[in-house]
DNA sequence: TGACTGAATTATGAATTCATAATTCATTAT
DNA sequence: ATAATGAATTATGAATTCATAATTCAGTCA
Protein backbone atom coordinates (compact mmCIF):
# COMPACT_ATOMS: atom_id res chain seq x y z
CA UNK A 1 0.00 0.00 0.00
CA UNK A 2 1.54 3.29 -1.07
CA UNK A 3 -0.51 6.41 0.61
CA UNK A 4 -0.92 6.33 4.07
CA UNK A 5 -4.07 6.81 4.12
CA UNK A 6 -5.04 3.37 2.33
CA UNK A 7 -7.50 5.13 -0.27
CA UNK A 8 -6.93 4.03 -3.96
CA UNK A 9 -7.97 6.04 -7.26
CA UNK A 10 -11.34 5.50 -8.30
CA UNK A 11 -12.13 2.43 -10.83
CA UNK A 12 -13.13 4.23 -13.93
CA UNK A 13 -12.90 2.04 -16.81
CA UNK A 14 -13.44 3.29 -19.81
CA UNK A 15 -16.21 1.68 -21.61
CA UNK A 16 -14.79 -0.15 -24.39
CA UNK A 17 -12.28 -2.15 -22.21
CA UNK A 18 -15.93 -2.76 -20.11
CA UNK A 19 -17.50 -4.54 -22.93
CA UNK A 20 -14.24 -6.58 -24.31
CA UNK A 21 -14.49 -8.40 -21.16
CA UNK A 22 -18.37 -8.74 -21.08
CA UNK A 23 -18.25 -9.88 -24.68
CA UNK A 24 -15.59 -11.59 -24.07
CA UNK A 25 -17.51 -13.95 -21.43
CA UNK A 26 -20.69 -13.66 -23.79
CA UNK A 27 -19.10 -15.65 -26.49
CA UNK A 28 -17.46 -18.33 -24.25
CA UNK A 29 -20.89 -18.75 -22.87
CA UNK A 30 -21.64 -19.57 -26.21
CA UNK A 31 -24.21 -16.92 -26.27
CA UNK A 32 -24.18 -16.99 -30.17
CA UNK A 33 -22.91 -19.87 -31.84
CA UNK A 34 -19.58 -20.32 -33.58
CA UNK A 35 -19.70 -19.34 -37.11
CA UNK A 36 -22.74 -16.96 -36.48
CA UNK A 37 -22.99 -13.18 -37.38
CA UNK A 38 -22.51 -11.25 -34.02
CA UNK A 39 -25.28 -8.41 -34.09
CA UNK A 40 -23.57 -5.08 -33.36
CA UNK A 41 -26.92 -3.25 -33.65
CA UNK A 42 -28.66 -5.40 -31.39
CA UNK A 43 -25.53 -6.01 -28.62
CA UNK A 44 -25.26 -1.49 -28.66
CA UNK A 45 -28.77 -2.26 -28.11
CA UNK A 46 -28.66 -4.21 -25.06
CA UNK A 47 -25.81 -3.38 -23.62
CA UNK A 48 -26.83 1.00 -24.09
CA UNK A 49 -23.81 2.07 -26.12
CA UNK A 50 -23.17 3.86 -29.28
CA UNK A 51 -21.24 1.66 -31.99
CA UNK A 52 -18.19 3.11 -31.78
CA UNK A 53 -16.92 1.65 -28.01
CA UNK A 54 -18.68 -1.50 -29.53
CA UNK A 55 -16.29 -1.62 -32.58
CA UNK A 56 -13.66 -1.27 -30.51
CA UNK A 57 -14.00 -3.82 -28.55
CA UNK A 58 -14.66 -6.27 -31.62
CA UNK A 59 -11.47 -4.95 -32.77
CA UNK A 60 -9.55 -5.88 -29.90
CA UNK A 61 -11.33 -9.33 -29.75
CA UNK A 62 -10.40 -9.69 -33.44
CA UNK A 63 -6.95 -9.24 -32.33
CA UNK A 64 -7.02 -11.93 -29.77
CA UNK A 65 -8.28 -14.31 -32.40
CA UNK A 66 -11.90 -14.84 -30.69
CA UNK A 67 -13.70 -12.89 -33.67
CA UNK A 68 -13.32 -12.71 -37.15
CA UNK A 69 -13.83 -9.21 -38.54
CA UNK A 70 -14.79 -9.48 -42.23
CA UNK A 71 -13.96 -6.11 -44.49
CA UNK A 72 -17.91 -4.58 -45.00
CA UNK A 73 -19.27 -7.37 -43.73
CA UNK A 74 -19.15 -7.27 -40.12
CA UNK A 75 -18.11 -9.80 -36.87
CA UNK A 76 -18.24 -13.47 -36.49
CA UNK A 77 -18.17 -15.49 -33.93
CA UNK A 78 -14.76 -17.16 -34.81
CA UNK A 79 -14.93 -20.90 -35.44
CA UNK A 80 -12.79 -23.65 -34.02
CA UNK A 81 -12.08 -26.52 -36.22
CA UNK A 82 -9.71 -29.29 -35.30
CA UNK A 83 -6.65 -28.06 -37.16
CA UNK A 84 -7.08 -25.13 -34.92
CA UNK A 85 -6.94 -27.67 -31.72
CA UNK A 86 -4.46 -29.10 -32.80
CA UNK A 87 -2.06 -26.01 -33.41
CA UNK A 88 -3.18 -24.68 -30.08
CA UNK A 89 -2.74 -27.36 -27.58
CA UNK A 90 0.73 -28.16 -27.93
CA UNK A 91 1.29 -24.33 -27.82
CA UNK A 92 -0.96 -24.09 -24.37
CA UNK A 93 1.19 -27.26 -23.34
CA UNK A 94 4.50 -25.83 -23.58
CA UNK A 95 2.95 -22.77 -21.53
CA UNK A 96 1.67 -24.80 -18.77
CA UNK A 97 4.88 -27.22 -18.42
CA UNK A 98 6.51 -23.27 -18.46
CA UNK A 99 4.36 -22.39 -15.60
CA UNK A 100 5.35 -25.28 -13.40
CA UNK A 101 9.16 -25.33 -13.94
CA UNK A 102 9.02 -21.84 -12.85
CA UNK A 103 6.10 -22.42 -10.07
CA UNK A 104 8.17 -25.17 -8.61
CA UNK A 105 11.13 -22.39 -7.75
CA UNK A 106 8.36 -19.85 -6.56
CA UNK A 107 5.56 -21.62 -4.86
CA UNK A 108 4.93 -21.32 -1.52
CA UNK A 109 3.73 -23.68 1.59
CA UNK A 110 0.64 -22.25 1.35
CA UNK A 111 0.09 -22.44 -2.28
CA UNK A 112 0.71 -25.98 -1.79
CA UNK A 113 -1.52 -26.64 0.54
CA UNK A 114 -4.23 -24.62 -1.27
CA UNK A 115 -3.27 -26.94 -4.41
CA UNK A 116 -4.30 -29.88 -2.22
CA UNK A 117 -7.21 -28.88 -0.92
CA UNK A 118 -8.63 -28.34 -4.78
CA UNK A 119 -7.08 -31.37 -5.92
CA UNK A 120 -8.66 -33.40 -2.89
CA UNK A 121 -12.14 -31.48 -3.59
CA UNK A 122 -11.68 -32.51 -7.65
CA UNK A 123 -11.80 -35.84 -6.25
CA UNK A 124 -14.64 -35.76 -4.41
CA UNK A 125 -16.63 -33.93 -7.12
CA UNK A 126 -15.56 -36.72 -9.26
CA UNK A 127 -17.10 -39.30 -7.39
CA UNK A 128 -20.28 -37.52 -7.11
CA UNK A 129 -20.82 -36.62 -10.38
CA UNK A 130 -20.42 -32.87 -10.14
CA UNK A 131 -18.89 -31.57 -13.68
CA UNK A 132 -19.45 -28.33 -13.53
CA UNK A 133 -18.07 -28.31 -9.68
CA UNK A 134 -14.94 -30.18 -11.03
CA UNK A 135 -14.74 -28.36 -13.89
CA UNK A 136 -14.21 -24.80 -11.55
CA UNK A 137 -11.55 -26.75 -9.21
CA UNK A 138 -9.83 -27.89 -12.90
CA UNK A 139 -9.57 -24.32 -13.37
CA UNK A 140 -8.67 -23.15 -9.97
CA UNK A 141 -5.62 -25.25 -9.83
CA UNK A 142 -4.37 -24.26 -13.09
CA UNK A 143 -4.43 -20.14 -12.40
CA UNK A 144 -2.69 -21.02 -9.47
CA UNK A 145 0.10 -22.50 -10.71
CA UNK A 146 0.14 -20.38 -13.18
CA UNK A 147 0.07 -17.33 -9.89
CA UNK A 148 2.72 -19.56 -8.60
CA UNK A 149 5.00 -18.71 -11.57
CA UNK A 150 4.87 -14.92 -11.28
CA UNK A 151 5.33 -14.19 -14.71
CA UNK A 152 2.73 -11.48 -15.97
CA UNK A 153 3.17 -12.27 -19.60
CA UNK A 154 3.23 -16.08 -19.18
CA UNK A 155 0.13 -15.64 -17.66
CA UNK A 156 -1.37 -12.98 -20.11
CA UNK A 157 -0.22 -15.47 -23.08
CA UNK A 158 -1.87 -18.57 -21.33
CA UNK A 159 -5.15 -16.56 -20.93
CA UNK A 160 -5.22 -15.21 -24.56
CA UNK A 161 -4.83 -18.83 -26.25
CA UNK A 162 -6.88 -20.50 -23.35
CA UNK A 163 -10.26 -18.25 -23.83
CA UNK A 164 -9.59 -18.99 -27.59
CA UNK A 165 -9.67 -22.68 -27.45
CA UNK A 166 -12.28 -22.99 -24.88
CA UNK A 167 -15.40 -21.93 -26.43
CA UNK A 168 -18.68 -23.75 -24.99
CA UNK A 169 -18.58 -26.34 -27.64
CA UNK A 170 -15.68 -28.18 -25.44
CA UNK A 171 -16.02 -27.19 -22.60
CA UNK A 172 -16.74 -29.88 -19.79
CA UNK A 173 -16.88 -32.96 -22.14
CA UNK A 174 -15.22 -35.70 -21.40
CA UNK A 175 -16.42 -39.49 -20.98
CA UNK A 176 -16.12 -41.03 -18.23
CA UNK A 177 -12.98 -42.72 -18.59
CA UNK A 178 -10.82 -39.60 -19.85
CA UNK A 179 -12.23 -37.86 -16.05
CA UNK A 180 -11.02 -40.59 -14.04
CA UNK A 181 -7.55 -40.48 -15.77
CA UNK A 182 -7.65 -36.99 -15.31
CA UNK A 183 -8.09 -37.00 -11.70
CA UNK A 184 -5.22 -39.08 -11.57
CA UNK A 185 -3.16 -36.97 -13.55
CA UNK A 186 -3.95 -34.17 -11.10
CA UNK A 187 -2.96 -35.99 -7.84
CA UNK A 188 0.65 -36.67 -9.90
CA UNK A 189 0.80 -33.24 -10.67
CA UNK A 190 -0.17 -31.98 -7.18
CA UNK A 191 2.45 -33.98 -6.18
CA UNK A 192 5.30 -33.01 -8.12
CA UNK A 193 3.92 -29.38 -6.70
CA UNK A 194 4.78 -30.76 -3.07
CA UNK A 195 7.59 -31.81 -4.24
CA UNK A 196 8.79 -28.83 -6.05
CA UNK A 197 10.23 -31.22 -9.29
CA UNK A 198 10.34 -28.72 -11.85
CA UNK A 199 11.03 -31.27 -14.77
CA UNK A 200 8.39 -33.85 -13.15
CA UNK A 201 6.14 -31.29 -12.73
CA UNK A 202 6.66 -29.34 -16.23
CA UNK A 203 6.23 -33.16 -18.01
CA UNK A 204 3.36 -34.08 -15.74
CA UNK A 205 1.50 -30.74 -17.15
CA UNK A 206 2.44 -30.96 -20.55
CA UNK A 207 1.03 -34.78 -21.06
CA UNK A 208 -1.98 -33.70 -18.87
CA UNK A 209 -3.07 -31.37 -21.42
CA UNK A 210 -1.74 -33.12 -24.70
CA UNK A 211 -4.30 -36.03 -23.09
CA UNK A 212 -7.24 -33.70 -22.83
CA UNK A 213 -6.61 -32.91 -26.35
CA UNK A 214 -6.39 -36.15 -28.31
CA UNK A 215 -9.67 -36.75 -26.05
CA UNK A 216 -11.32 -33.89 -27.15
CA UNK A 217 -10.05 -34.94 -30.38
CA UNK A 218 -11.95 -38.74 -29.57
CA UNK A 219 -14.94 -36.29 -28.65
CA UNK A 220 -15.61 -34.25 -31.82
CA UNK A 221 -14.83 -36.91 -34.01
CA UNK A 222 -17.81 -39.04 -32.23
CA UNK A 223 -19.72 -35.61 -32.30
CA UNK B 1 -5.55 -22.16 -56.56
CA UNK B 2 -9.14 -22.12 -56.29
CA UNK B 3 -10.56 -20.67 -59.14
CA UNK B 4 -10.15 -21.61 -62.35
CA UNK B 5 -8.60 -18.16 -63.67
CA UNK B 6 -6.45 -17.42 -60.99
CA UNK B 7 -8.28 -14.40 -60.38
CA UNK B 8 -7.62 -13.03 -56.77
CA UNK B 9 -10.09 -10.87 -54.62
CA UNK B 10 -9.04 -7.26 -54.79
CA UNK B 11 -6.95 -6.42 -50.74
CA UNK B 12 -9.40 -4.17 -49.17
CA UNK B 13 -7.90 -3.66 -46.21
CA UNK B 14 -9.34 -1.22 -43.78
CA UNK B 15 -8.14 1.72 -42.34
CA UNK B 16 -7.32 0.35 -38.84
CA UNK B 17 -5.63 -2.84 -39.76
CA UNK B 18 -3.38 -0.67 -42.12
CA UNK B 19 -2.66 1.51 -39.49
CA UNK B 20 -1.88 -1.34 -36.87
CA UNK B 21 0.67 -2.62 -38.67
CA UNK B 22 2.18 0.93 -39.76
CA UNK B 23 1.58 1.95 -35.99
CA UNK B 24 3.59 -1.25 -34.65
CA UNK B 25 6.62 -0.56 -37.15
CA UNK B 26 7.14 2.85 -35.91
CA UNK B 27 6.87 2.11 -32.27
CA UNK B 28 9.49 -0.50 -32.99
CA UNK B 29 11.77 1.58 -34.76
CA UNK B 30 11.34 3.73 -31.89
CA UNK B 31 10.05 6.65 -33.90
CA UNK B 32 8.44 7.73 -30.36
CA UNK B 33 10.22 6.80 -27.22
CA UNK B 34 9.43 4.44 -24.81
CA UNK B 35 7.49 5.74 -22.05
CA UNK B 36 6.49 8.99 -24.24
CA UNK B 37 3.24 9.99 -25.13
CA UNK B 38 1.24 9.28 -28.57
CA UNK B 39 0.59 12.14 -29.70
CA UNK B 40 -2.74 11.23 -31.71
CA UNK B 41 -3.67 13.93 -33.07
CA UNK B 42 -0.08 14.47 -34.85
CA UNK B 43 -0.92 10.67 -36.29
CA UNK B 44 -4.15 11.70 -37.96
CA UNK B 45 -2.75 14.20 -39.49
CA UNK B 46 0.15 12.62 -40.61
CA UNK B 47 -1.66 9.17 -41.70
CA UNK B 48 -4.47 11.48 -43.23
CA UNK B 49 -7.29 9.92 -41.05
CA UNK B 50 -9.76 10.51 -38.70
CA UNK B 51 -9.41 9.82 -35.06
CA UNK B 52 -11.94 7.19 -35.25
CA UNK B 53 -10.00 4.49 -36.98
CA UNK B 54 -6.51 5.77 -35.60
CA UNK B 55 -8.21 5.07 -31.92
CA UNK B 56 -9.08 1.41 -32.91
CA UNK B 57 -5.69 0.43 -34.13
CA UNK B 58 -4.53 2.17 -30.70
CA UNK B 59 -6.91 -0.30 -29.00
CA UNK B 60 -5.50 -3.39 -30.82
CA UNK B 61 -1.84 -2.19 -29.95
CA UNK B 62 -2.84 -1.66 -26.30
CA UNK B 63 -4.18 -5.63 -25.91
CA UNK B 64 -0.71 -6.39 -28.01
CA UNK B 65 0.97 -4.77 -25.03
CA UNK B 66 2.72 -2.23 -27.58
CA UNK B 67 1.18 0.80 -26.22
CA UNK B 68 -0.63 1.48 -22.89
CA UNK B 69 -3.83 3.80 -22.72
CA UNK B 70 -4.04 5.18 -19.82
CA UNK B 71 -8.02 6.23 -19.46
CA UNK B 72 -8.80 9.91 -19.93
CA UNK B 73 -4.91 10.55 -20.61
CA UNK B 74 -4.23 9.27 -23.85
CA UNK B 75 -1.65 6.38 -25.40
CA UNK B 76 1.92 6.01 -24.32
CA UNK B 77 4.14 3.78 -25.52
CA UNK B 78 4.84 1.07 -23.55
CA UNK B 79 8.03 1.11 -21.47
CA UNK B 80 9.66 -2.25 -20.92
CA UNK B 81 12.05 -2.44 -17.91
CA UNK B 82 14.04 -5.51 -16.84
CA UNK B 83 11.38 -6.85 -14.87
CA UNK B 84 9.10 -7.19 -18.14
CA UNK B 85 12.31 -8.71 -20.07
CA UNK B 86 12.76 -11.05 -16.99
CA UNK B 87 9.15 -12.80 -17.59
CA UNK B 88 8.45 -12.38 -21.61
CA UNK B 89 12.03 -13.74 -21.90
CA UNK B 90 11.70 -17.66 -20.88
CA UNK B 91 7.95 -17.28 -22.20
CA UNK B 92 9.78 -16.43 -25.62
CA UNK B 93 12.19 -19.44 -25.40
CA UNK B 94 9.65 -21.64 -24.61
CA UNK B 95 7.60 -21.52 -28.21
CA UNK B 96 11.17 -21.36 -29.83
CA UNK B 97 12.12 -24.42 -28.52
CA UNK B 98 8.44 -25.68 -29.16
CA UNK B 99 8.90 -24.48 -32.74
CA UNK B 100 12.25 -26.13 -33.30
CA UNK B 101 10.73 -29.38 -32.05
CA UNK B 102 7.72 -28.96 -34.28
CA UNK B 103 10.06 -28.23 -37.53
CA UNK B 104 12.10 -31.22 -37.48
CA UNK B 105 9.31 -33.24 -38.13
CA UNK B 106 8.25 -31.35 -40.84
CA UNK B 107 10.90 -29.63 -42.36
CA UNK B 108 12.06 -30.18 -45.93
CA UNK B 109 15.21 -30.72 -47.70
CA UNK B 110 15.05 -27.33 -49.27
CA UNK B 111 13.77 -25.69 -46.43
CA UNK B 112 17.05 -26.98 -44.71
CA UNK B 113 19.40 -25.52 -47.63
CA UNK B 114 17.82 -22.09 -47.07
CA UNK B 115 18.76 -21.95 -43.63
CA UNK B 116 22.15 -23.49 -43.99
CA UNK B 117 22.73 -20.90 -46.58
CA UNK B 118 21.05 -17.94 -43.67
CA UNK B 119 23.54 -19.29 -41.48
CA UNK B 120 26.49 -19.21 -43.90
CA UNK B 121 25.11 -15.76 -44.39
CA UNK B 122 25.58 -14.50 -40.65
CA UNK B 123 29.14 -15.55 -40.44
CA UNK B 124 30.56 -14.04 -43.53
CA UNK B 125 28.35 -10.49 -42.01
CA UNK B 126 29.96 -11.02 -38.86
CA UNK B 127 33.07 -11.26 -39.99
CA UNK B 128 32.73 -8.12 -41.90
CA UNK B 129 31.25 -6.80 -39.22
CA UNK B 130 27.93 -5.91 -41.00
CA UNK B 131 25.89 -5.80 -37.94
CA UNK B 132 22.19 -4.58 -39.86
CA UNK B 133 23.01 -7.48 -42.23
CA UNK B 134 23.75 -10.04 -39.65
CA UNK B 135 20.31 -9.17 -37.93
CA UNK B 136 18.65 -9.55 -41.12
CA UNK B 137 19.95 -12.79 -41.51
CA UNK B 138 18.90 -13.81 -37.82
CA UNK B 139 15.48 -12.97 -38.47
CA UNK B 140 14.89 -15.07 -41.59
CA UNK B 141 16.37 -18.48 -39.85
CA UNK B 142 14.15 -17.97 -36.90
CA UNK B 143 11.12 -16.96 -39.05
CA UNK B 144 12.21 -19.83 -41.47
CA UNK B 145 11.80 -22.44 -37.90
CA UNK B 146 8.76 -21.12 -37.33
CA UNK B 147 7.39 -21.49 -40.37
CA UNK B 148 8.68 -24.95 -40.68
CA UNK B 149 7.16 -25.53 -37.66
CA UNK B 150 3.49 -24.76 -39.40
CA UNK B 151 1.47 -24.08 -36.56
CA UNK B 152 -0.37 -20.68 -37.24
CA UNK B 153 -0.87 -20.18 -33.48
CA UNK B 154 2.43 -20.50 -32.07
CA UNK B 155 3.37 -18.35 -35.13
CA UNK B 156 1.11 -15.68 -33.94
CA UNK B 157 1.88 -16.08 -30.07
CA UNK B 158 5.68 -15.58 -31.02
CA UNK B 159 4.94 -12.85 -33.41
CA UNK B 160 3.13 -10.96 -30.79
CA UNK B 161 5.79 -11.79 -28.06
CA UNK B 162 9.11 -10.69 -30.03
CA UNK B 163 7.76 -7.44 -31.32
CA UNK B 164 6.48 -6.65 -27.55
CA UNK B 165 9.93 -7.22 -26.33
CA UNK B 166 12.13 -6.47 -29.36
CA UNK B 167 11.84 -2.39 -29.11
CA UNK B 168 14.58 -0.44 -31.04
CA UNK B 169 16.36 0.31 -27.53
CA UNK B 170 17.30 -3.63 -26.52
CA UNK B 171 17.50 -4.45 -30.99
CA UNK B 172 21.38 -4.61 -32.48
CA UNK B 173 23.45 -4.15 -28.92
CA UNK B 174 25.72 -7.53 -28.84
CA UNK B 175 28.88 -6.81 -27.08
CA UNK B 176 31.87 -8.30 -29.52
CA UNK B 177 32.16 -11.88 -27.73
CA UNK B 178 28.30 -12.07 -27.46
CA UNK B 179 28.22 -12.01 -31.34
CA UNK B 180 30.88 -14.67 -31.69
CA UNK B 181 29.18 -16.97 -29.30
CA UNK B 182 25.95 -16.63 -31.13
CA UNK B 183 27.13 -17.25 -34.67
CA UNK B 184 28.34 -20.73 -33.03
CA UNK B 185 25.11 -21.41 -31.43
CA UNK B 186 23.68 -20.76 -35.08
CA UNK B 187 26.21 -23.04 -36.34
CA UNK B 188 24.85 -25.57 -33.77
CA UNK B 189 20.78 -24.93 -34.58
CA UNK B 190 21.11 -25.90 -38.35
CA UNK B 191 23.41 -28.51 -37.74
CA UNK B 192 20.64 -30.09 -35.19
CA UNK B 193 17.93 -28.90 -37.95
CA UNK B 194 19.67 -30.89 -40.56
CA UNK B 195 19.97 -34.18 -38.18
CA UNK B 196 16.12 -33.32 -37.52
CA UNK B 197 17.21 -33.96 -34.38
CA UNK B 198 14.51 -32.53 -32.07
CA UNK B 199 15.04 -32.49 -28.90
CA UNK B 200 18.70 -31.07 -29.28
CA UNK B 201 17.42 -28.46 -31.57
CA UNK B 202 14.72 -27.67 -28.90
CA UNK B 203 17.22 -27.42 -26.06
CA UNK B 204 19.81 -25.48 -28.18
CA UNK B 205 16.57 -22.84 -29.28
CA UNK B 206 15.99 -22.82 -25.54
CA UNK B 207 19.70 -21.69 -24.31
CA UNK B 208 20.23 -19.30 -27.43
CA UNK B 209 17.57 -17.22 -26.60
CA UNK B 210 18.39 -17.02 -22.70
CA UNK B 211 21.89 -16.41 -23.78
CA UNK B 212 20.42 -13.50 -25.97
CA UNK B 213 18.80 -12.64 -23.00
CA UNK B 214 21.87 -12.70 -20.59
CA UNK B 215 23.80 -10.59 -22.90
CA UNK B 216 20.60 -8.04 -23.20
CA UNK B 217 20.88 -8.22 -19.70
CA UNK B 218 24.37 -6.93 -19.07
CA UNK B 219 23.88 -4.60 -21.68
CA UNK B 220 21.19 -2.68 -20.00
CA UNK B 221 22.91 -2.85 -16.93
CA UNK B 222 25.82 -0.88 -18.11
CA UNK B 223 24.08 1.57 -19.83
C1' DT C 1 9.15 35.80 -5.43
C1' DG C 2 6.48 31.73 -5.10
C1' DA C 3 2.46 29.02 -4.29
C1' DC C 4 -2.59 28.78 -4.97
C1' DT C 5 -6.94 29.57 -7.59
C1' DG C 6 -9.88 29.36 -11.34
C1' DA C 7 -10.77 30.52 -16.18
C1' DA C 8 -9.29 29.25 -20.90
C1' DT C 9 -7.52 25.83 -23.71
C1' DT C 10 -6.79 21.34 -25.21
C1' DA C 11 -7.46 16.33 -25.31
C1' DT C 12 -10.26 12.46 -24.69
C1' DG C 13 -14.39 9.29 -24.80
C1' DA C 14 -18.36 8.48 -26.90
C1' DA C 15 -22.50 9.58 -29.87
C1' DT C 16 -23.98 10.94 -34.10
C1' DT C 17 -23.81 11.69 -38.89
C1' DC C 18 -22.55 10.65 -43.51
C1' DA C 19 -20.89 8.13 -47.60
C1' DT C 20 -20.41 3.83 -49.45
C1' DA C 21 -20.80 -1.07 -49.75
C1' DA C 22 -23.64 -5.24 -49.23
C1' DT C 23 -27.94 -7.40 -49.06
C1' DT C 24 -32.78 -7.98 -49.83
C1' DC C 25 -36.71 -7.83 -52.46
C1' DA C 26 -39.83 -6.75 -56.07
C1' DT C 27 -40.13 -6.59 -60.95
C1' DT C 28 -39.35 -8.15 -65.47
C1' DA C 29 -38.10 -11.18 -69.08
C1' DT C 30 -37.45 -15.70 -70.53
C1' DA D 1 -42.02 -20.93 -62.65
C1' DT D 2 -37.30 -19.41 -62.62
C1' DA D 3 -33.45 -16.49 -63.32
C1' DA D 4 -31.73 -11.92 -63.88
C1' DT D 5 -31.92 -7.07 -63.07
C1' DG D 6 -31.99 -3.01 -60.49
C1' DA D 7 -34.18 -0.20 -56.86
C1' DA D 8 -34.86 -0.01 -51.82
C1' DT D 9 -33.14 -1.21 -47.54
C1' DT D 10 -29.74 -2.17 -44.29
C1' DA D 11 -25.04 -2.51 -42.49
C1' DT D 12 -20.47 -0.96 -42.35
C1' DG D 13 -16.37 2.20 -42.24
C1' DA D 14 -14.99 6.46 -41.23
C1' DA D 15 -15.55 11.53 -40.24
C1' DT D 16 -17.54 14.75 -37.47
C1' DT D 17 -19.66 16.57 -33.48
C1' DC D 18 -20.44 17.02 -28.66
C1' DA D 19 -19.86 16.60 -23.62
C1' DT D 20 -16.64 16.07 -20.24
C1' DA D 21 -12.17 15.56 -18.21
C1' DA D 22 -7.36 17.12 -17.93
C1' DT D 23 -3.97 20.49 -18.52
C1' DT D 24 -2.13 25.05 -19.03
C1' DC D 25 -1.63 29.56 -17.78
C1' DA D 26 -2.65 34.12 -16.18
C1' DG D 27 -3.94 36.50 -12.17
C1' DT D 28 -4.06 36.90 -7.14
C1' DC D 29 -2.54 36.70 -2.59
C1' DA D 30 0.74 35.51 0.97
Amino acid sequence: MKSKTGVTPIDRPSLHAQLVDRLRELLLEDAFPPGSKIPEADLCQSFAVSRTPMREALKVLASEGVVQLVPNRGAWVADIDIEELEAGFPVLAALEALAGKLACARITDTEIAKAEKHTKAMAAFFKSGDRRAYFRENEAIHRLILEAAANPILSQQHEALAVRLRTGRFKANEDQARWAQAVEEHEAIVSALRERNADLLSKLLETHIENKFQALIRMVRQG
